[in-house]
DNA sequence: CTGTTAGCGCTTTCAC
DNA sequence: GTGAAAGCGCTAACAG
């Protein structure tokens, strides 16, 4: 049934440069640059030929680990990610990943969970099995420390999270800009009284969001009332514990609201739901970073749109770059409005 | 400005197990020994603890990459998702992370995007580095032979997509059920014409659920509406076309449509919520997976429960088992149908 | 309890 | 153009 031969341990049945070698009948280091496309030129063209042959006869696959011990270099890049549940986060990746793959890199993903134990701890892991650099979607102030260090070792890029007063190469969003144009977006649909349901403050992105709309607020006479509390984590649920400390807190409630990220928007919207205030009738609402699933939300949310797909990309050139040795210099990418169903004129 | 030793390229910031054992003037392979858990015992207290001290004071980091050289293991394990912008996919990872985790393992996450192409690239690369086990969410019938022969060289079990006459461990559900579950509930409503929206028949969860639909459809006396195409990939704007199609081609439309996951009921709603098809009002919805989204749709959606974390961790286990030399024994978790806001009494 | 001796599979000088 | 030899950092026998 079975024809080939039985290995008599897992790793047996893996073939090795040797036994390239052996079977070609030349010497190993031969097909090592027989197999090496930077050193095709250095072994005659019929030697390389047969070694081929020989080598995808037998079925041979290089090991990545014993190069990696010579070399240095694993052909692996990890990324940070806060959490994957974030559909934010997944576009950042594919992007990454997708330019990684050009290259034949090949990425390790983890979670810190916005856990700063975590991600000292995934550090670590990835520096031990020394992956060639290391893309952080997850930073936080906290976690400035332990990326600069972990950047002696292998090139650290930041990525859709920026980080305040550090020389780690970023790629992100003018997120000041993004609040700006969420508060003029209200501001010229007519709306007087506003409120920011506020992200972490140790996430660079959201008091630089907040900063942009409160900006906005003062320049053009609005009233932002406040919400007595931030979230602790980006995610729906603490969207939902802000607005409802919004909805008990304010006497007078505004008339729209700018959520930090969507996943907060969406928090929002089931307690308004739930509350039967309409949305946007009675309260428009935006959110932030326009995610896969924005557009199918009731009403269609509108939010600040982030590219994230081209942060990726532009991350995964970055560390390309910077494996090549070149000099990184920060990108900053402009964010869009998206207007949907979710803000009206009152 | 930047008072550490300027390291001569990239590695020599890096302290050796070398470095270690002269400092504390023992020999490397008492060093090895002090520090690998499984061997404190051979050493003797107190030069362990010198060690130990010398390791941290010199902030030495194993090198995994080495060891895995040594002792095969790398401490990885591959996962191959299709597409990590389906949000039911992550909390399997989260899952599989997690209890890998609690070993020490850190996952390595590539994406197929349901290419076959690809996938074979993949699980190459993922051999290459000597991940030491592989866990498979993005299975197609056609990936088969390349998965099994791969698990002859380290374990691999599938999860969330199951495989039809293989021999690979596999951690899935009762897609059939769940099929099942979706006509019973529509029947229970009283629907008599319901329709499905199919996923591709290569990825062995759709036909699944389809004939355990229709199996209840059947018994029940229903009529089933057949849609002319099935999904090339189960995603929003397949559930768009499909939905379309649906629409163009019955003269008699069926007061209920069972998509084959979340993602596609999410494109037949926006496709309804376009023609001012009122769900569920005119027609009820059905979906699959209970991503975690799916409760925040307007109207929340009605979709059978995937335990995607539950597989997750299980996957994990199975993964840990078969590391640990067990045998492995298929899993087949029970679905439930979560009753919301888009199906309702005709 | 600790030191010695070999390599793991590959790349990389350095010869020829 | 190819072979020989050394060694990446670590672990695993085997001695002592």
């Amino acid at each position: 049934m079975n024809s080939k031969q039985i290995p008599t341990d897992r790793w047996s049945g893996s073939v090795t440069l040797n036994d390239v070698a052996r079977k070609a009948g030349v010497h190993p280091s031969t097909v090592s640059r027989a197999l090496d496309p930077a050193k095709h030129l250095r072994v005659k063209e019929s030697t390389r030929e047969r070694i081929i042959e020989v080598a995808d006869e037998l079925g041979y696959r290089p090991d990545m680990v014993a190069r990696g011990l010579k070399s240095g270099k694993t052909g692996t890049v990890g990324i940070v990610a806060a959490d994957l549940g974030n559909t934010f986060v997944t576009p950042i990746i594919h992007g990454i990943a997708a330019t990684l793959e050009s290259s034949g890199l090949l990425p390790t993903i983890a979670e810190s969970q916005d856990d700063h134990a975590r991600m000292a701890n995934i550090l670590d892991h990835m520096l031990s099995r020394r992956v060639d650099g290391i893309v952080a979607l997850a930073a936080r102030a906290a976690d400035r420390k332990v990326l600069e260090s972990a950047s002696q070792i292998a090139p650290i890029v930041l990525a859709g999270r920026p980080l305040d007063r550090t020389t780690l190469p970023q790629v992100v969003q003018d997120n000041e800009a993004g609040g700006r144009l969420a508060a003029e977006h209200l501001a010229a649909l007519g709306h007087r009284r506003v409120a920011q349901l506020r992200g972490p403050d140790d996430v660079a992105n959201f008091p630089r969001r907040a900063a942009g709309f409160t900006s906005v607020v003062d320049a053009m006479g609005l009233v932002e009332v406040t919400v007595p509390d931030r979230a602790e984590r980006p995610v729906v649920e603490e969207g939902q514990r802000l607005m409802e400390l919004l909805l008990e807190t304010s006497i007078d409630l505004p008339t729209a609201v700018f959520a930090h990220n969507d996943l907060m928007a969406v928090g929002a919207l089931a307690v308004l739901r739930q509350r039967s205030i309409r949305v946007p009738d009675d309260v428009s609402l935006v959110g932030y970073n326009d995610m896969p699933m924005a557009g199918h939300l009731t009403p269609p949310l509108t939010t600040v749109r982030y590219q994230s797909l081209e942060v990726g990309r532009r991350a995964g050139e970055m560390i390309l770059g910077l494996l090549a040795g070149k000099p990184s210099e920060n990108i900053t990418l402009a964010p869009s409005l998206v207007s949907r169903g979710s803000s009206r004129r009152v």
